[in-house]
DNA sequence: GATGAATGAGCATTCATTCAT
DNA sequence: TATGAATGAATGCTCATTCAT
């Protein structure tokens, strides 16, 4: 008189919840992205994810733990994109390409990583500016990587005789990224500029150009 | 056993509170600029101050005051730096300098006020990012200011013929002040470099070097 | 991608569930004992007997009812022990056995049910301190049992004149239970002495020559 | 024109904040004693003390901190009382007393103790089951001072020739402490007996009465 | 029958703020 | 004026409990 039972196991069942976990993190970021993490209360969180905030600590235990995920998340899927699918596209073309068109993509496809991430990218900025634990894993993590690519990139084209002057690699970064990170982190958050008609593309192109050719005509430098 | 505490409250009382006011400004710039402004408590900023916590409140209101307060001085002491030392001394050299000079002339004066002031920057630039009132007053008081002011440099130098191409002021402002944000605001958060060694006049002069001349050679932009 | 689990559910469902029930049963004495009631959740009851909470919610209904359970059935084995097995064969024994022996062979067989149930005490002994509706029940089901018990062996043996003088009986209670209880309960707990080397049963016998015998000598007595 | 201000810091003016923080301590020890450490909530202790919860944690920084210092503090006295008054007293009379009146005043002296701290002591017999800290404060700060004490006794009184047999310190204690016990914390929780109508002092000496000449004649002794 | 996802009331704790002295 | 004792609303977090599957 044995009996037996099917069980449903598979792929539908985890779903549910891992559709909960993931409004969760949506949630928070787009809302410590606009308000700072301290000043978003997890009951706030709750509320606009449509859980309980027993829910939120059951799937990531702390507050802090939300906002370490978020960050730690986002930094792993840049790294990805990064060592998957920009890096290598680009230096697979290196050979045939002038370094502007080089620099060119490494900026594009990072600046459409930065765009898709956008709100997550504005909650790192905004604690690695006053999270000692956030700030290292950024600079470790992040800014390492991002020093190790243009120093390659840099390097090469000195070796090929295409800098004008031998420019230091922190000047060039400097420039580069600067521009870079102004548009993307600080245009977006003072929305200044009507940024909705814009073309990352084109802005991106404009902003190079300008970089690589300079400013003034030659008898123009004193 | 009784004890009694003679407290000496005559003359200069007056200079004494305003020390008073004036140390718990400082404590709390440097605080917030270092653990940012919800995570600062009042208590820590009255033990760090060495006075009660009601002293805050006495002369402040508010802790939300206390941090505008900070936001609007730092502002005021930015516009009339720019308008009663920095501008007229640069505009007063306009006709007999190069726009390189006159560049360098402005960035090198802001830099030398965002480098006395960057505790308070930093606390500024933390609020733009999360608190829409602080942002509206950065976004008119201080941003405007670098927009009109930069307008009128570009557009002098182009009706001299002095630029390359025409290119449009927001992306001669993404890379200028992009770059200069990048070296104040964010190699000074990650202290990347060594900054210690560094000669700020000298860094602003390199970079400007960089941008107003380009970096590629004329025959490396494809 | 659906996955789907065989489970076996049938023959020998019904004991199946009671060995569940009795794990729970089991998992929770153990860990109320040790912790005490509050700091002991039913997440970690559920984890360390290897089902799910809802299960523990199921078969005992609330957190409380399942302290209550506990409670409630050692003490129902302890009067099933106390009549059907210790007192009836000690008293069987009362004409021919000494008040020592009598005493002893009483002691020896509580003891025996105590240190068969030491955990379960523990948690009823926990309560009883802070429960007022478990200490009613403690009152009503074992003191008042014990007292009575204890009231017919004294009187009995004062009636036999076996008694040095006329101790009340709440005296002679507090000397031989207490004795008794400090060993169970509170060297147990404390777990002074090593214990594991001990002999029950000796100690029982030696306390119990202490308690009967004196102390002193006579000519030390005052 | 200087001035100076004459302000009063002494001992009244501490008085007010002691008042209240022993009110909180006070307050604690009875509802903890009545209903364990777990089932009471800050809130509640706030409002039988009539301060705000802020207020509790100003002083005793978390509601663990509370506990430890109620038993830190109990246990402080508890030595303080031993060593400085129960202690000398007694072995300065050791020379002319019998052991009868020895043990009686070390019991007497300490039934005070415990019956003007019994709350206290209800927290930590209770805690002492449960908590694996204060079990090792207990042990290491109560039970070893006591141990120590009653073997120099024991030792003493069987250097004289007072013992009726060679009975080891453990039994010997086990009767003496577990009577003493079973009187001060068992019979006040169970509230057994009348115990507002007894004397402690008689029962003490009843008790230790029976303990020393034994309970049976010699001759019912098997 | 058994699960585990989800809940929300209740907890300890924090902290800006008040106010009598 | 300056203090610091006292406050209590609000927070992050816990955990017994429910219920659809």
């Amino acid at each position: 008189m044995s009996e037996y039972l099917l069980i449903f196991t598979g792929r539908d069942r985890m779903k549910k919840s891992e559709e909960t976990k993931q409004k969760i993190l949506d949630t928070t970021i787009e809302m410590i992205s606009k308000k700072g993490y301290a000043p978003t209360t997890t009951k706030e969180i709750a509320e606009m994810a449509g859980v309980s905030e027993g829910t939120i600590f059951k799937y990531y235990g702390s507050k802090k733990d939300l906002l370490r995920e978020i960050v730690d998340k986002t930094i792993r899927e840049f790294k990805e994109y990064s060592v998957n699918e920009a890096i290598p596209e680009v230096f697979a073309r290196v050979e045939d390409k002038s370094p502007r068109k080089l620099l060119y993509l490494l900026m594009a496809e990072r600046a459409q990583f930065f765009s898709d991430h956008s709100a997550s990218m504005q909650v790192i900025i905004q604690e690695t500016m006053i999270d000692e634990s956030i700030r290292e894993t950024f600079k470790g993590e992040v800014w390492s990587e991002m020093t190790r690519v243009s120093d390659k990139i840099f390097d090469r084209a000195k070796e090929l005789g295409q800098f004008k002057k031998e420019f230091d690699n922190e000047t060039l970064r400097r420039v580069i990224f600067g521009s870079f990170f102004f548009y993307v982190i600080f245009e977006g958050m003072l929305d200044v500029n009507n940024r909705d008609d814009e073309n990352p593309t084109e802005v991106i192109e404009l902003t190079l150009d300008l970089i690589l050719s300079g400013i003034l005509t030659d008898d123009s430098i004193s």
